[in-house]
DNA sequence: ATGAAAGCGCTAACAG
DNA sequence: CTGTTAGCGCTTTCAT
């Protein structure tokens, strides 16, 4: 293995200006810092991670808790998990997974060994048995998501409320009157999984502001949970005319399940969703959504991280302003 | 931070005694051992990752590529991930993820930064542009999957060819005549994907030896061509009756697509598919299916990677049978 | 069965 | 702008 004073006096300089070559924390000259790094290349260094960690104090490393339960969109989670990958890299981190099972032994745990600088937490429930603990640990965390008290936290999301809201204030606006929610899996809300919980909020209280008739319910995520729930809907509310989803996994078979019930979309039933952007588009009839901003979402969790780390002070709360993209699946409602 | 010292002058003995009190890696007395734990109970002792690192040259983390891109399937991804991830845990390690972008450089950075202690790659192509570098590295790797040349490299995963032969010979025994294989979206047999592959080659080979009729319909993962290719297919080979299902999104929309064009399950059509085993029993008609054993196959590429860490010789080849559960979707073929 | 002490490879004062 | 050197916290010989 070559080190840095293997790499030192090869480029006839002392270990430090190696190590201040890499980091350019203190000015070197043009010609020594071209001796260095020819030196480097030409020996493959490469600095030790361990050995870097315990000298600095800093391990470059996130941890990220990924949520795969019953219930949560595994591809939904994953390009939140991507984009916290990819930035990360950018700032020279690396990420090192936990499990949802693993809880808050598996925090303390890469916390308390310095195996890692700093924390990024997903699928946060209002009432989050780990908020305790990330406040307490001595190394900084970023939630994804907002718990019902997000004190002394740092918390970033799309503002799911606002979501809600204004998917209803859509309808509203194109004359419908009978709305209804079509939620995410029941264990979501049992959980108590905070941005399900905050769509409903939004989506009822818009509702209520508007004067209209609206109802929610969770539905599983499989085709035929989708046909029972659209059949479910018709005969609760006949004379329904608009319907929020936030279930990306059941998109297309709700559609499918609507037409299949005689409604067309838009004519009959105006759809909006809370889905990504790319969903939302590539499907047959192109549907109205608001963007579950995964990309920027993860981005912002990583940079808010890295402001903590500098000892940059950062706002406890980030919510992200939903946009509304119209497409095909909204119309005004028939007269 | 509390360290190792202190613990030791806690616990009256020497920094030596704590250390392999934890490790075990000599004998110490039973009175000792009881001080020395309660003195890490008390003052809270964790271990520095780094400073472990470096002076036992293990990090006791690996890595694991995680690939997702497009036409993968990632739910079933991440249960081979969380397999991992789960049985790294038991065996005292973390796991440290990298996306498939990040490529042979990313390999390269935490392998050679001593970063990690093995790697375990996933999604293997035929020729996998990785193979060289893997073979080259210094820290063990193991494959979850199989490239066309594995020499030099160790590799586990289910035997495919032997899951499309088993799908074919199911149905040939049910009297099926004409069959079609329903395969994973376009790009995976593009990029040569070694296990979708396999299955092509296993179906195709038993079905020119049991004087079957068959094709192959690669399928992209949306509901909309799940019914294009159920079109297709019918028009192609009308004397249809067996199907074997590669594409574990798009097996629910399917069904309903057959059933649409008129086809009851399995009275005219039987149907069986490669798809975890819970998908496969809670689809309104349970599905006859080979289970993609990610649980099994995680669980040994983490365990051939630990035997590999210890020197212990491993198997460069373990392919894991085929089982194939008849459910409620095959039925002998109506006369 | 236990202790003493020499590193592991790097960073960051401190010194010039 | 560069060099010298003292650790970082742990593991592991080498002693006893």
């Amino acid at each position: 293995m070559v080190k840095i004073t293997d790499v030192a006096r090869h480029a006839g300089v002392s270990p430090s200006t190696v190590s201040y070559t890499l980091s350019g924390k203190r000015p070197i000259s043009a010609e020594t810092r071209a001796r260095v790094e020819a030196s480097i290349r030409e020996l493959g260094y490469r600095p030790h991670a361990g050995a870097r960690a315990l000298a600095s104090n800093k391990s470059n490393v996130l941890a990220m808790v990924v949520p795969l339960r019953a219930g949560i969109n595994v591809p939904v989670v994953m390009q939140f998990a991507v984009s916290v990958m990819t930035t990360a890299r950018e700032y020279d981190h690396d990420v090192l997974v936990l499990t949802q099972e693993e809880g808050e032994k598996g925090l303390r745990r890469v916390a308390d060994t310095a195996l890692v600088d700093a924390l990024i937490v997903m699928d946060v429930q209002l009432h989050d048995p780990r908020l305790p603990l990330l406040r307490a640990l001595d190394r900084p965390s970023v939630l994804i998501g907002f718990p019902a008290d997000p004190a002394g936290l740092t918390c970033i999301d799309l503002d799911f409320k606002a979501a809600g809201e204004l998917c209803v204030e859509h309808l509203a606006g194109l004359g419908h009157r009978v709305i209804g929610l079509i939620g995410s899996p029941p264990e979501v809300y049992v959980r108590q999984t905070a941005f399900a919980q905050r769509v409903v909020q939004g989506f009822t209280a818009a509702a209520a502001r508007h004067g209209m008739s609206s109802t929610v319910h969770p539905c599983e995520a499989t085709p035929a949970a989708a046909r029972t729930v659209a059949e479910r809907l018709l005969r609760e509310q006949p004379a329904l005319t608009g319907v929020v989803i936030h279930n990306e996994a059941i998109l297309e078979p709700l559609i499918d399940a609507f037409e299949h019930l005689g409604l067309r979309v838009p004519t009959d039933l105006s759809l909006t969703a809370l889905c990504p952007d790319d969903q939302a588009e590539t499907l047959p009839v192109p549907v109205t959504s608001i963007a579950i901003p995964s990309r920027e979402v993860g981005e912002q969790a990583v940079q808010l991280l890295m402001s903590k780390l500098d000892n940059t002070p950062v706002p406890s709360a980030t919510l992200l302003r939903p946009s509304l993209t119209a497409r095909a699946s909204t119309a005004p409602r028939a007269v």
